[in-house]
RNA sequence: GGGGAUGUAGCUCAGUUGGGAGAGCGCGGCGUUCGCAACGCCGAGGUCGAGGGUUCGAAUCCCUUCAUCUCCA
């Protein structure tokens, strides 16, 4: 049976048994800041476990991608070392949301491993918590497992929780043992050994129990199923191979890597461990960054980041110098098309992202590398022979700079390094950066609501007001029964008109009134759940919780918010067939005066470029297409071809939006009905967000309009100051600043000219103190640099001596002093300087032969040149 | 979320207690040469990331901010 085959047994086992097949959720949690990754098939259904979502349907199957690198669950340092390590790895669960109980889980769980993938029941152990005799019974008397194979663990391993509180309960794994071959030989070798004799396959978590905060157990009214069995080890079994690296689905990624570096698996320790870090590493990155993510300097992206920099490294271990990484995950493209295709479909962009890492990484070696010599050569011309924790340190915290990279470079010199120092740098920087991770909490008042079942029809695609009850209202984050005038309120109703933001479109505003209130929407938010909240004030009346109202959205802003969403679908047509299928939407922003678009794409977009898709955005406006809106499964759709977005999550009831042939987007944002209505497109701006990320501004309408006008002005405007005609205001412009050039040049040289005539005047000016030819003398310039030109005028003419000269502007004063070169043993111009300078209320220095300072009492300056001569002879 | 580092010419980077914005490479011109490489001479190119402050004076000190790199969580 191959992995691929496997995966869709289960798949298919939990349909026949009415179990909703759902889509694997992206790798990148929708609505859970804590979460890194995705890290177990329950996280896309947490919130229906905590009872705050209800879905449309009880019974649940998935394989689901996971990543465990970063975060509480990191595997990222034993990947490579061990047989069943990974950063990514696929789950497959089968979920019931209180219908079926511990019953029907073990049940199905044994069937499925015996009869479905004919695994020998006598092989099979079970494990189960302490005091769970239920399901003891439920093994030994319904299933027939002998006494002797149930063992009971404690807490740390069949015990599972949420959190420290919430839903929780036993749990109950199903182990293998694969016999005496694959054991530690240890005498008391058993289930729940670490060695690979006995495996944990599959992980039933009876969620019956909801902890509060004092630790007590309260049972669940509904109790829930929540199971997890590894595919990769699973295959393993069944393809009766010793490790998951040695299966169907990632054999072939090594065998790439074997053929890249010429060497073989079995050769050596160094490299079984660098081509299994690599095959794994590969599948991660192709996975993540087909989920969306870019390697980057923080959070996920930076996570990313160090898994590829790590196969990067094992690499050169192996002699893979050159980028590689980017060919290796392409053969993860190939194994996994069966059941993710979206990853083939991206692989230009997915190999173009992994490129550039490579690319980048080795800068960042060849930096650390020319720091690492710097400071190596200091240490030889100190004579040391140790290498300190602090330089370690910093050119790993700092520059990034690997530390074992550091061991090889230092490895054939007579050097020894500060491996302690470094330790303790390290966990200083920890106990620094310890830090409260934020939790984003929903209020009280929401939750219940939710949890009730209640979830606010939105009525909004068919007609802009409508009347409705209200369900809550929210003051500062506490329900309240009414709010009267000038409060700021939230108000939740049974059915809305009013679109709350999501999917990159703003939310609604508009107006609620009722008998005696009249409430302003200024914004409408959906939460989590999807409860869609108007935020407002009360601007007369009282608004009372239970009362009928009417709501009515503002119709402009609707209009023109429609006008720029169907702009975008364009928009994202338009650059995919311009720039490339590696185009991909990463964000987006409609409102109704603006839009913005952020997609994937690695460099700077021409300004003609850009013209060539405004032009075709505007083409398609022309052709006035009719915007189809339909609305079905969400499996349907998946199955077009329909756009959908890496990190958004999608119901099971979506709505296609397409135009024509030429673009189909899962969208659940509001449209114009004829993209006519949006008038003219035009693009303000093109930037970058973030590597590989760019972002493009434009307007629509009547806004692209008034756009168009402005600049229009101001270019007329430009051309009647040049009395040009708008064409040639660039020449013309171009011409000025090339005379502008000129003219500033020959001031210059007149400047200097008039310096050198100044300067002639001065031979009456010398005085001679105790014989150092000494000129002291007020000038007149306009700037600090001037001076400077003129004093070094004077030095020049002067040969041997002090020049001091004086110059008020502005209100303020400017001195100078040079000393010629063969007097700066005797007198050093700071010093001359700071004493004359103090007589304008100023100071000043510099280097002993120039010294510059200032003052801001011009009255005093010949008072000042006047001190040069006695502070000279106090010094000479 | 918490640290560290960097931002100066097209590129790679110097710039030492605040006091003339520099080098190398690249680019343009001229010379040498049959021509090229090499060499010599001359030259262009800078809001010193942005904004504020301190100061007579800030690339340099302080604050804010942005971007990039990097470590930790």
């Amino acid at each position: 049976m191959t992995g691929n085959e496997a995966r869709r047994k289960f798949l298919d086992y939990f349909e026949k048994h009415n179990h909703q097949v759902v889509r694997s959720s992206s790798l990148v949690p929708s609505d859970d800041p804590t979460l890194l990754f995705v890290n177990a098939g329950m996280v896309q259904f947490k919130r229906a476990f905590l009872g705050e979502e209800k879905r449309g349907y009880v019974r649940a199957t998935t394989s689901q991608k996971c990543v465990r690198a970063g975060g509480k669950h990191n595997d990222l340092e034993n990947v490579g070392y061990t047989a069943r390590h990974h950063t990514f790895f696929e789950m497959l669960g089968n979920f019931s949301f209180g219908d079926y109980f511990k019953e029907k889980a073990i049940d199905f769980g044994w069937d499925l491993l015996t009869n479905g993938y004919g695994l020998p029941e006598d092989k099979l152990w079970v494990s189960i918590y302490l005091d769970d005799d239920e399901a003891h019974e439920l093994w030994h008397r319904n299933i027939g497992v002998p006494e002797n194979r149930i063992v009971r663990f404690g807490e740390e391993d069949n015990f599972w929780a949420m959190g420290d509180t919430g839903p929780c309960g036993p749990c109950s794994e199903i182990h293998i043992d694969r016999g005496e071959d694959f054991g530690c030989g240890k005498p008391d070798c058993k289930v729940g050994c670490d060695c690979d004799r006995f495996l944990e396959i599959w992980n039933l978590v009876f969620m019956q129990f909801d902890r509060d905060g004092s630790g007590k157990l309260t049972p669940l009214p509904k109790p829930s199923i929540d199971t997890g069995l590894g595919l990769e080890r699973l295959i393993s079994i069944i393809q009766d191979v010793p490790t998951n690296y040695d299966i169907d689905l990632i054999m072939p990624v090594m065998n790439k890597v074997e053929d890249l570096s010429e060497k073989r698996i079995g050769e050596s320790l160094e490299a079984d461990v660098a081509i299994k870090v690599i095959a794994d590493h590969s599948r991660a990155a192709a996975f993540l960054i087909g989920d969306g993510v870019l390697p980057s300097n923080e959070g996920r992206g930076y996570v990313l980041r160090r898994i590829m920099r790590r196969a990067i490294r094992y690499g050169r271990n192996i002699g893979l110098a050159r980028p590689f990484l980017h060919k290796t995950a392409e053969v993860v493209f190939d194994i996994m098309k069966p059941a993710y295709p979206e990853l083939s479909d991206s692989s230009t962009f997915i190999t173009n992202v992994i490129k550039n890492e490579e690319v980048r990484f080795s800068e960042t070696l060849d930096h650390g590398l020319k720091i690492l010599n710097d400071g190596l050569a200091d240490l030889r011309a100190k004579g040391q022979t140790r290498v300190s924790g602090d330089l370690i340190f910093k050119l790993y915290d700092t520059f990034g700079f690997p530390v074992d990279i550091i061991q090889d470079v230092v490895r054939d010199e007579e050097l020894s390094l500060d491996m302690e120092g470094f330790d303790k740098s390290m966990e200083e920087q920890r106990e620094r950066s310890k830090s409260i991770a934020t939790f984003t909490t929903i209020s009280d008042a929401y939750k219940n609501l939710s949890a009730a079942g209640v979830m606010p029809e939105f009525v909004g695609y068919d007609k802009i007001s409508c009347k409705s009850k209200v369900l809550l209202l929210v003051e500062d984050g506490r329900e309240t029964r009414s709010a009267a005038g000038g409060q700021t309120v939230e108000v939740v109703v049974e059915i809305t008109p009013f679109y709350g933001e999501a999917g990159g479109q703003a939310g609604d505003t508009g107006k609620i009134t009722g008998e005696n209130f009249e409430l302003v929407v200024t914004d409408t938010i959906k939460d989590p759940t999807g409860l869609i909240i108007h935020k407002g004030k009360v601007i007369s009346g009282s608004i009372k919780k239970g009362e009928t109202v009417n709501l009515i959205v503002d119709r402009a802003n609707r209009d023109a918010t429609e006008c720029n969403h169907t702009a975008t679908h364009i928009l994202h047509f338009a650059l995919r067939s311009i720039l490339g299928d590696h185009v991909k939407q990463a964000g987006s922003l409609v409102a109704p005066d603006r839009l913005r678009f952020d997609f994937t794409h690695f460099s700077q977009t021409d300004p003609e470029t850009l013209d060539k898709i405004e032009t075709l955005v505007n083409q398609k406006i022309r052709e006035n297409i009719p915007a189809r809106i339909v609305e079905m499964d969400a499996e349907e759709a998946f199955k077009t071809d329909a756009t959908a977005l890496f990190e958004e999550k999608y119901g099971d009831r979506v709505r296609v939006v397409s135009m024509n042939d030429f673009s189909k987007e899962l969208c659940g944002g509001t449209h114009t009905d004829m993209t006519g209505n949006i008038g003219f497109f035009k693009i303000t701006g093109e930037l970058s967000v973030a590597s590989g990320v760019r972002r493009i501004e434009a307007l629509t309408g009547a806004a692209a309009v008034e756009y168009i006008q402005k600049n229009t002005k101001i270019m007329h405007d430009s051309a009647r100051l040049l009395k040009e005609s708008p064409e040639t205001v660039p020449e013309r412009i171009k011409k000025i600043l090339f005379v502008q050039k000129s003219l500033e040049k020959e001031v210059e040289q007149l400047k200097a000219k008039i310096a050198m005539g100044s300067a002639d005047w001065a031979e009456e000016d010398i005085r001679s103190v105790n014989d150092i030819k000494v000129l002291a003398k007020k000038v007149t310039v306009g700037t600090p640099a001037e001076l400077r030109d003129l004093a070094d005028r004077f030095k020049e003419k002067i040969k041997s001596g002090i020049v001091v000269l004086g110059s008020s502007v502005d209100s303020k004063v400017l001195l100078i002093v040079v000393v010629t070169k063969d007097l700066t043993e005797r007198f050093h111009a700071g010093e001359i300087v700071k004493a004359i300078a103090s007589v304008v209320g100023g100071g000043g220095g510099g280097r002993p032969d120039m010294a510059q300072a200032g003052g801001t009492q011009p009255e005093n300056l010949d008072q000042a040149l006047e001190k040069v001569y006695e502070v000279l002879v106090s010094i000479g």
